[in-house]
DNA sequence: GTCTATACTTGGATAGAC
DNA sequence: GTCTATCCAAGTATAGAC
């Protein structure tokens, strides 16, 4: 019974703020994708979350800030779970299989939170440059992830591997809001498939290159 | 002087409503460029179109009805923009080149407006069902193009056209909202350039694909 | 069909009590 | 740090004069 006062000293810090925070940007990452990002008001946020709208301008100074934090938020998670298999890949199949995955989880607050942010900020200049910031990691990521990929490849070194690392982010983004889109999802998955298959049937292809006929260089000794 | 009753005839079908509701949506495209879909209000349309805020309740029934007006003129008007070109392309360098003209007016009202609303509006889902429908007609399209492309490569009859024709039309979309994200859209240039450059490393590999390697049937003959 | 005026609602943001 | 209360701006939408 008296240990009620001494637990105090241990919750000192749950009330802290960052607690709060938290609290608050999960929040707002499941209004957005339960209402959109129009629906996504400081009010809302504060009763998906149960708490006062006014802790929202106190932690933040703005919703547009803490849409910002939400998105860095959501994006660190995301990375975290997918980096590691992303450097792995040894295979553009592989490659189209971790997309699949990232893909996948339709439902997930998280990729609903960013691909709404970064699709309805996509005209709104000032922020559109900080969310272009929080996205650039996954270039790296990616332009990384393939190089690696293509370092077996006699054709890799002719490759804009910078430039098609940033394609591929796009193409992402473009499935993940057309996906979203349609209710049922079924033609964003079925893309899925179909750039599988071709990632099936490219992956020898690229072994096969004659690079003599391109006229690229020498062909690769046998 | 009489002359006046009798214009007021000639006249008689320029505020027959059909005009005004063109201007509305010309002002409403112009306003979703230049202040972002989340600026774009009855309020701001009116003045950008300088004509008064309650036509547009008047003539569309609500601002959304309105967007969606717009968003389909927007459409048509690219359509037949580059529905010609699209269906006489015969390389995949030509599809690209295609493409990358239809993105180069990045000032272009109705690109702006069209990217803006597709992307601000796909977590919105009664709205965005009727938004994929509006964009319907560029998969058709799109898809009849590859097909065209694909009948003379003995590969095309392995390859699921209206999957790819789906995912080329979301890396377009990916592309030009990653482009409005950057003011400077250098790295979407950047990216169809690479995609260019990779078209044509591709289209002679196409001709030159050993299907019989791939364990797809016979090779061609020589 | 178009205008003015206005009712109503929602949202951002702040002040001040606790 | 969190709450209540409140101000103010902006937006949707309608009524009614012209």
């Amino acid at each position: 019974m008296t240990g009620r006062l001494s637990t105090m000293a241990e919750r000192k810090t749950s009330k802290s703020g960052q607690e709060t925070k938290d609290r608050i940007i999960d929040a707002a990452l499941a209004t957005i994708g339960s209402e959109g990002l129009v629906g996504t008001s400081a009010r809302a946020i504060a009763k998906s979350g149960d708490f006062n709208q006014a802790l929202v301008f106190y932690h933040f100074g703005s919703v547009d800030e803490l849409l910002l934090a939400a998105l860095e938020r959501a994006n660190v998670r995301r990375m975290a779970r997918f980096e590691e298999q992303l450097r792995n890949v040894e295979s553009l199949a592989e490659f189209v299989t971790v997309a699949r995955e990232l893909h996948a989880g339709t439902y997930d607050t998280d990729a609903a939170a960013l691909s709404a942010i970064v699709a309805g900020w996509s005209t709104t200049s000032d922020l559109g440059a900080r969310v272009l910031a929080t996205l650039d990691p996954w270039n790296d990521l990616v332009e990384t992830s393939l190089e690696r990929l293509f370092s077996s490849h006699p054709i890799g070194q002719f490759l804009p591997l910078e430039q098609l690392a940033y394609s591929f982010g796009a193409l992402f983004l473009g499935l993940e809001v057309m996906g979203r889109l349609d209710p049922e999802n079924t033609r964003t998955e079925a893309a899925f498939t179909a750039l599988f298959a071709l990632a099936i049937l490219a992956d020898p292809l690229l072994d096969s290159v004659d690079l003599g006929a391109l006229g690229l260089g020498a062909p690769p000794p046998d």
